[in-house]
DNA sequence: CTATTTTGGTGAACACTGTTCACTTTTTGA
DNA sequence: TCAAAAAGTGAACAGTGTTCACCAAAATAG
């Protein structure tokens, strides 16, 4: 069955791919605009003039259709933080970048984002989940996602704007709640931004004012300010 | 048929809340342990020995009975913090327990918590509620939430630990997207803490830990440490 | 106390859902 | 050319939330 080298298209493997390229465009067509309860199948299958049974000749459950849209969004939600991650600024310039860029994208898709982030793990799982390794994990999207944060507060460290007593991953987790925080929060109760008679301004610009703030929680302390410092 | 005073309770009264308490209790046993999913009309009906049509006889639908559980949850944790919040204590401790506190009955119930901010708007609901006044706002649970935050912000500041020319209300919706998505984080992606040879603590820790960080970044800036402060 | 109306409860049905499986048609590879 | 593998289908199964005609019991009115 396997041919001579293995990345062989063959007429055969393209039409396949082809057909599942379909499903996969349909049924993101559907998730965003309806989320994961707005999917069905049998809507998927008729959308596309395939039966219902078809689907699962290429996806062994709606599970893994649904995972594998979830999957490719994170990652090119990854790929926009990694490129201005890397993009040579300012160290905070660039920071706020990663901060806005990731709230942005994930807003832009309320339900992949959601979504991606919609699993509670029983027991077992979590028990499953606790013995994998630290490489392991980083070579997952969310790990990938989370070093980035963990060599951004290395490098503020480095560079001495961010707290060097503080733990780098400590610090990345953070981050990551924080940003993760505004995000859920702007998608799912999208009132609270100028809901007063203050001077109304964008989204983007709390965001940005957020990731301010986030910042300046883990930048050098005053000399004797209080006695506020995270205790080791 | 309605009686003299209002509140009077006949015998079917009671029985018919009764019921539906029954009804609640199950619901809210199932639901804590399987979530929206796993709840089931028909086999919460079977569970307290009714036919399934007999629950339509106390709630509308499926979504109204789940909006009455998320609803009671959220207000049992608007309680708790309201609780730490007028307690008597220094105010870095008081503002860390309203966090941690917020946090903890958040992943002591993650189905719930993740429920209570589980719809996705459309545009339409987006548009209905862009026109909401802040007393109506501040008279759903929600809303108290975020005063309890607002006035926290404004004791602060009062108290000249938190910066005074940030905006409250911009500075609460901060907090609270960071303690939102550290309870999130915790509930949908519970590796993170101690993956690593780091000394290992407790997960109630690194929530204190993570107060520290976010009331660090509103408190009163350096002298001139940078230029890295918010701009209004 | 009787008659009437309202309430509580039920079973059957409707319109969905994801999924499976026996079956046919098409395509592939030797 | 022929057997084997793949693609695709319709029917069925086991669920789901929800509705509705119907019935019995309780509350209310005369």
């Amino acid at each position: 069955m396997d041919s001579d080298y293995p990345l062989e298209q063959t007429p055969a493997r393209r039409r396949r791919n082809k057909v599942r390229e379909a499903i996969l465009a349909a049924a993101e067509r559907m998730f965003a605009k309806e989320g994961e309860s707005g999917l069905s199948i049998r809507r998927l299958a008729e959308e596309i003039d395939y039966s219902p049974s078809a689907i699962y000749k290429y996806f062994g459950s709606k599970e893994e259709l649904l995972e594998e849209l979830k999957d490719s969004f994170f990652e090119r939600l990854l790929d926009q933080v990694d490129r201005v991650s890397a993009a040579s600024r300012d160290f905070h310039d660039r920071a706020r970048a990663c901060v806005t860029t990731y709230v942005s994208t994930a807003t832009a898709r309320p339900h992949h984002y959601a979504a991606a982030f919609s699993s509670v793990p029983t027991p077992e799982e979590l028990a499953i989940r606790q013995h994998l390794s630290w490489e392991d994990f980083i070579a997952t999207s969310k790990g990938q996602a989370f070093k980035i944060l963990v060599d951004l507060v290395e490098e503020g460290q480095a560079l001495g704007v961010f707290d060097t007593t503080l733990d780098p991953l400590k610090a990345a987790k953070s981050i990551w709640a924080s940003c993760h925080g505004l995000a859920l929060l702007m998608i799912h109760m999208p009132i609270l931004p100028d809901v007063q008679p203050c001077p109304a301004q964008s989204d983007d610009d709390f965001v940005a004012y957020h990731a301010d703030i986030v910042m300046r929680g883990l930048a050098v302390p005053a000399e004797t300010p209080h006695k506020n410092g995270p205790q080791s």
